[in-house]
DNA sequence: GGATTGAGGACAGATCCTGACCTAAATCGC
DNA sequence: GCGATTTAGGTCAGGATCTGTCCTCAATCC
């Protein structure tokens, strides 16, 4: 006998595998009598997992989603498919669910088997990077400090400034921000005696040392109000207005992410508002519409617009104007 | 009390949570003594999960990588980064993943609290569709198909065939297949008594009908192989070769997906080769390169991309040529 | 070397678990 | 409507398990 503990995880996986399972195959599984799944589904029930059984022929039991998330058994296949998921998740896919996305990364790689790890690091490099405009981060950068960043301990890496001079950092991390498709590193500089504020994608070798310090308070409490004055006035803000001459349902309809910022004028042109702080990326959406477009504003978007086209005669064969 | 085994998962979840845990502070949160924590880190190890102790003043305890993927105990925001992380991977961001992270998602959705679907479903329509130039699939179909699939369960949905004809259909699920940025159901069509492919972004409103079936025989056995005889040619696929101004370097570091298909030429230039079925996508990611480039062919192409430079320049202003 | 923290054996009493057996209720197919 | 199938759950007895207490060791840090 395997004790009733690990049986009811094995049910809970079970269920989890397939949705209907009559009672008979579940006792056979588990090596147990009938009675005692009706028991062990008794007390699934009563640890708050909701499990559905239906009499008669083709009936049996069932999960369903409850009010809590019960623990989730994965098997190897699924486990990469979800660090992968979390992954591209942490860079810029979806506002707002990228530090979490980076906290549920950790909690997954501190119990990853290892020969997992490897076949993950390995599926990473080849990513399609959808923030292809801007610097890339290295998820495995982003886990590295955040376990740092929950388990009180520093972290050493190298950091390149933005005038290009390379130094070595011992910090004691307190919190990862993810902000206007940047991550920075909010913590205490050892070496500085002081709070400062890294951009991930300019640190390599991130490293812990292994050396555990106790959590200090940030002057004002709030990690990503620090980024943002620590950065204030360190990159520019586009904000850019077109006229799509394309119904807006079209474009929502192909453009996803576009469709937030759609007005429509009539029944053939639509108003579109999108900002960003790099214009090439900027310029990359609007050249994605697919659709004839005029821009308005900012400048600097039409003459990057005006280059690209420029760039992309050439790429065709034609002299440039 | 609350029972072993409602314990036990508890142990799991506050191991997953942070990194070290004292024995005392175990003991406190799960109400037991000193000498049940060791017994119950003792009945994990015994699971198979291996936990880590050290003696001594700052010892404790520790989860550490196994072997085997242990339950995983989330909490709702990383549950949520989860179901989007792998909404997203289901499209297409790395080789091989799509099938696994789809098969994820349903067992995830299965289990997934109403309130934590509706805040999924609702960041859901915020995301970032990487595969921009080609249609974009619901990750809400794919996971009501592939349930299907798992559950032997009819599905019903309208279907829009090549020539734009609407019909509506009753399919027994067999296989999700993803195949070249493309989403392909395979399944035995109820009204017309035979094997068919369905492309998953020409279908709409699927739902479950509640019908279960026997699971059938797919001739062949291998349901990529038979759609991929069924597909061939229907798609066009044009290989793009050209000249990059720029070391193969500098486009690797910035534009990931493309490092596979690099030639360094010399210092300064490299050979790009890169395929896809969709030319308008295929001209937006010579577009992201961001440097000088010449495409050499094919020549579709090379029309795609002056229409494009037309178009940008006629939105930055400029009368096109 | 002393303080702290985990390891684990022994024991007694309480609790829990399992399989067997039985009856009831719901559902499906004929 | 009837019979077959499937879950629901009560009861019982024997055995296994679990818990807290008490104790001694071992490892580690200061």
């Amino acid at each position: 006998m395997r004790g009733t503990s690990s049986r009811l995880l094995d049910l809970l996986s079970l269920l989890q595998a397939r949705r209907d399972w009559p009672g008979a195959e579940l006792a056979g599984r588990l090596e147990v009598s009938g009675r005692t799944v009706r028991r062990d589904v008794e007390r699934l029930r009563e640890l708050g997992y909701p499990v559905e059984s239906l009499t008669g022929p083709a009936g049996g039991y069932r999960l369903r989603a409850g009010t809590a998330m019960p623990p989730l058994l994965l098997d190897e296949d699924e486990a990469i498919a979800i660090a992968v998921g979390l992954r591209t998740a942490a860079r810029a896919s979806v506002a707002g669910i990228e530090e979490t996305a980076v906290r549920a990364l950790v909690k997954l790689e501190q119990v990853l088997p290892s020969h997992l790890r490897r076949r993950v690091a390995a599926l990473g490099s080849a990513t399609i990077a959808p923030a292809a405009g801007g610097p890339t981060v290295d998820p495995q950068h982003l886990t590295t400090i955040a376990s740092g960043c929950r388990d009180s301990e520093c972290v050493r890496f190298d950091y390149r400034s933005r005038d290009g001079t390379g130094t070595q950092r011992d910090v004691e991390p307190h919190s990862l921000v993810n902000l206007g498709r940047r991550w920075y590193l909010v913590g205490w500089d050892r070496g500085r005696d002081d709070w400062r504020t890294f951009r991930v994608d300019r640190l390599t070798r991130p490293a812990a040392t292994g050396v555990r310090f106790t959590a200090r308070e940030l002057p004002g409490g709030d990690p990503a109000a620090f980024v943002e004055r620590s950065i204030a006035g360190a990159w520019n803000r586009y904000e850019a207005r077109a006229t799509v001459h394309a119904p807006a349902s079209e474009i929502a309809k192909r453009v996803p992410h576009a469709a937030s910022g759609l007005e429509p004028i009539d029944d053939r042109r639509c108003e579109l508002r999108t900002s960003d702080d790099d214009l090439g990326w900027l310029a990359i959406r609007i050249a994605m519409l697919g659709v004839d477009v005029e821009v308005h504003e900012p400048p600097e978007l039409i003459e990057e617009l005006s280059r690209l086209a420029a760039r992309l005669g050439a790429a065709a064969g034609r002299p440039p104007r």
